[in-house]
RNA sequence: GGGAGCUUAGCUCAGCUGGUUUAGAGCACCUGCCCUACAAGCAGGGGGUCAUAGGUUCGAACCCUAUAGCUCCCA
């Protein structure tokens, strides 16, 4: 549901583009997803009886290729479903030809240029998948678990000292023990050793204000292998460290006992050991937290690896600088603390991947050590016969790195490679759409690729790779639970589309969707969008199933609604403008909804609708037809199969006209006066229809207006509230009429003779709880005129409305208790 | 532990530079309607101490401080 709602707001905003008349060009793709991908086949190779470790890598390729063809089609399927408006031939994956060779042209450049280097680092160790993942892809979550107290003696002597530890396991890989300098409990210890339970090695104590002396027994063993803080003592205080797990979690025989076995397998067993050696002294319940992988939710083990890093710290400068000055607009600004901070606080990126899907390592070691980096094999031969100072070395002397790169070190490229700016930077596709405008995504993906790709678009083309970055909400369902496959409460996009038709989906995805803010789908958003749809088609049908008679006389209604309606929309429009210019989004849908839903079929369409069996005047059906074309234009973008179908109906089209390409409409101003007269219209009508309503009349029985001390209105303002009011007879008083029902629209009563059948005690009731409000609220005002410091400071518009407001309230408190008089 | 953000109607959210008739929308809810475009609808209605407590100001949902609760990021 993620990708749904990502690709409707994409497809919004190029479809707007394209009708302001914009060349708007949408690259779709996909990237390979390497570690997923690739435990996906993995996991389908060992339901048909076979291990990976049997296959030759071009084999397990072979595999992964097909599964890609099978499966890699799938999103972008849905996505024309959904009536995404890509250019679907410049369709990319970033396995294609032109951008792995990107990647790997980027690679060597920025190898050559000293950012890219090989170290033995911490890394985390995804024992499952057999690779290191990002620090990103780990997730935190708290876990039920045990803090155990071990015993070490100190050598020499017969008394221990106590360390609590949660992974009591890695005992095997102690190689010191670690007390805070100030500790008074530890001072005696000073200069001895202690023996590390079961192995019997001897390692010394050591001494670092890094321990929190309030933890367990304020002593701490250090295993520099397998936990990031220990391997940080490790180096400071230079201790040796010992590797105990193998590559898939299980004991490596470094650690010289329980060899081959599992590390949670080992875990219990060594507890019971310790516990019959004598060294285990309690066991605590305890909570912690624990890292996952993201992809094969294993438990990482931090591991000591050599991995191949990207250096940051240069490339991220001008990164940081583009958004935090502004170059770069991320939508909700909220966004630029957490960018911020991020990076100005980046570490180095692990690029190497210990699997075969995705770009292999461009690095080859030579026989005698050593290694070169370059775009080929054949070009390495060449680097490595300089580097050996042999010129008889050939390619199969070579070995290239076993890794392949993480899958964001192509995608960042993806702004540039896409139309080839990597491999051919002066290209006219690149110089035309670079840099971009829009980027849709999700918040949590800024850092592994927003930032990235900002990175790399300073570096290869000296300029940002968009000016707006639209961070969507995450999809959840109505318990607030993120919407994903693991839980099975995301449901099937082509299924709700088949069921709400996809107008109906991406209108009820965009409706409650505000950029940042979280998006709680619950299929009657949906269905709210189907509504929306039903609505359009039955407006579409009203209209044109009127018969058009060329010589009949346009009413003074129409005239008047027209008029009303035409700065409506040009208010609209101005509004729609300025709500994209923000990326309010769902705001802009949610004002044309109720713009045609509201404005236009419940008012409008009502007004200059004709009497049953009646044909309506050319003049009034030529504007009304004009009105629909641009509503459907300034609704296309959010539903673009609705409106195209009714766009070619509701006039003759020639071939190849679509409403995807016509004009946005633009506003020609609005006439403020026009829009408030016509609301005191509709306030008139609803106060008839109340009253109906009160007193149990039909809609359909005729009924008499009288309006008290008022200028006469418009010919068609009177005309519209004798048809939606059902109004025979509208006439201008100066008197009060006895017995009649009453309500006022502003200051102006409006009476309605019932002849006797009015509600007295219910009348009295509405007029003394109006008369209370209407003096509760005289009383706010007068707080303030009265006043003297507001009178004084405030500007003099503020206060000047504040009198009108006390003049209004007088004004009709007074009428309200001629009116409670009357009624006796 | 460090950082960011949020708290407005039953739900999801607007409320932009502090002032615009004692707070708005959509949905949900309640009442009455099958009135020949639409019951997937029409007409009407109720509903909020703007988290709490202080402060600044002529004036606070909005600015400041504290408290509580929630969310996210980083460790």
């Amino acid at each position: 549901m993620g990708h749904m709602l990502n690709n409707t707001l994409q497809d919004v905003l190029i479809r707007r583009a394209r009708l302001m008349g914009k060349n708007a060009c949408w690259v779709p793709g996909t990237d390979h997803a390497s570690i997923a991908t690739e435990a996906k086949v993995v996991a389908k190779l060992k339901a048909d009886g076979i291990e990976k470790s049997q296959l030759s890598r071009e084999e397990f390729l072979k595999h992964a290729w097909e599964w890609k063809e099978k499966h890699g089609g799938i999103i972008l399927e849905q996505l024309k479903k959904l009536g995404a408006s890509c250019d679907w031939s410049r369709t990319r994956f970033t396995m294609d030809e032109t951008l792995s060779a990107s990647v790997i042209h980027v690679f060597v450049d920025l190898f050559n240029k000293g950012y890219i280097y090989r170290g033995v680092r911490m890394v985390n160790w995804d024992p499952l998948a057999k690779t290191a993942v990002s620090d990103e892809e780990v997730v935190y979550r708290e876990v039920k678990g045990k803090l155990y107290f071990v015993r070490y003696r100190i050598e020499g002597e017969d008394s221990f000292v106590t360390i609590a530890t949660t992974r009591p396991e890695t005992i095997l890989g102690d190689t010191a023990l670690c007390v805070h300098p100030d500790d008074p409990r530890y001072t005696h210890l000073k200069g001895k050793r202690v023996i590390v339970p079961l192995v019997n090695r001897s390692v010394p104590i050591i001494y670092d204000d890094y321990v929190d002396r309030e933890f367990g027994t304020g002593a701490l063993k250090i295993t520099p292998a397998h936990d990031v803080n220990d391997y940080l003592i490790g180096q400071k205080h230079n201790l040796d460290s010992i590797d105990i797990f193998n590559d898939d979690g299980t004991i490596s025989s470094a650690a010289k006992l329980y060899v081959g076995l599992d590390r949670f397998e080992v875990r219990r067993r060594i507890v019971d050991d310790l516990e019959s050696s004598g060294n285990l002294e309690r066991v605590d319940d305890y909570v912690n937290s624990v890292g996952f992988s993201e992809r094969t939710d294993a438990i990482i083990e931090p591991k000591l690896s050599m991995q191949w890093f990207l250096r940051m710290k240069e490339l991220a400068e001008p990164a940081l600088k583009a958004v935090v000055e502004g170059d770069i607009q991320l939508y909700p600004p909220k966004f630029v603390n957490t960018y911020r901070h991020w990076m100005e606080n980046v570490k180095d990126w692990c690029l190497s991947r210990q699997l075969w899907w995705g770009h292999r390592i461009p690095a080859w070691y030579l026989p005698n050590g050593g290694f070169v980096v370059a775009h080929n094999v054949e070009e390495a031969v060449e680097l490595a016969r300089k580097a050996a100072g042999n010129s008889g070395l050939v390619a199969d002397d070579l070995r290239q790195d076993e890794d392949v790169l993480d899958t964001w070190f192509s995608s960042w490229l993806w702004p540039i490679s896409v139309f080839n700016g990597i491999l051919e930077p002066n290209n006219p596709d690149i110089r035309y759409y670079y840099p971009t405008n829009d980027l849709v995504t999700a918040p949590e993906i800024l850092f592994f690729w927003v930032a990235r790709m900002i990175m790399a678009g300073y570096e290869y083309m000296g300029d940002k790779p968009f000016r707006n970055v639209y961070l969507t909400g995450i999809v959840r369902d109505h318990l607030h639970r993120k919407m994903s496959k693991q839980l099975g409460n995301s449901p099937d996009p082509l299924k709700l589309i088949e069921k709400y038709g996809a107008d109906g989906v991406r209108v009820g995805m965009l409706l409650c969707s505000p950029a940042g803010n979280d998006l709680l789908f619950d299929e009657n958003l949906t269905e709210q969008g189907r509504n929306f749809c039903n609505k359009i088609w039955n407006a579409f049908r009203l209209v044109k199933g009127w018969q058009v008679d060329e010589s009949a006389v346009q009413p003074q209604s129409a005239i008047a609604a027209i008029e009303w309606f035409n700065s409506l929309l040009n208010k609209s429009i101005e509004q729609a403008d300025d709500d994209f210019a923000k990326y309010r989004i769902s705001e802009a849908l949610m004002n044309l909804y109720k713009l045609f839903w509201d404005d236009f079929a419940s008012w409008y369409l009502e007004i200059i609708k004709p009497a049953y069996g009646k044909p309506v005047d050319a003049v009034t059906y030529n504007a009304t037809v004009s009105i629909f074309e641009k509503l459907l234009i300034m609704l296309h973008p959010f539903m673009p199969f609705i409106t195209e179908e009714l766009w070619q109906h509701i006039r003759q089209r020639g071939d190849g006209e679509s409403i995807m390409v016509q004009q946005l409409p633009h506003s020609t101003g609005f006439n403020q006066d026009i829009l408030i007269g016509f609301d005191r219209v509709k306030e008139v009508v609803v106060g008839v229809r109340n009253i109906r309503q009160e007193n149990n009349i039909s809609p359909k029985q005729p009924l008499q207006l009288s309006i008290r001390n008022a200028a006469k209105l418009d010919a068609g303002l009177e005309e519209i509230i004798s048809k939606l009011a059902s109004i025979n007879s509208l006439t201008y008083i100066d008197q009060k009429i006895e017995g009649a029902a009453t309500f006022m629209v502003g200051t102006t009563e409006i009476y309605i003779p019932l002849g006797g059948l009015i509600n007295t005690e219910e009348e009295r009731e509405k007029i003394l709880s109006e008369l209370e409000y209407t003096k509760g609220f005289l009383e706010n005002v007068m707080k303030k005129l009265n006043n003297e410091r507001f009178t004084s400071n405030a500007p003099k518009a503020v206060v000047e409305l504040e009198h009108k407001k006390q003049a209004d309230a007088l004004a009709k408190i007074e009428v309200l208790q001629e009116r409670l008089k009357s009624l006796g």
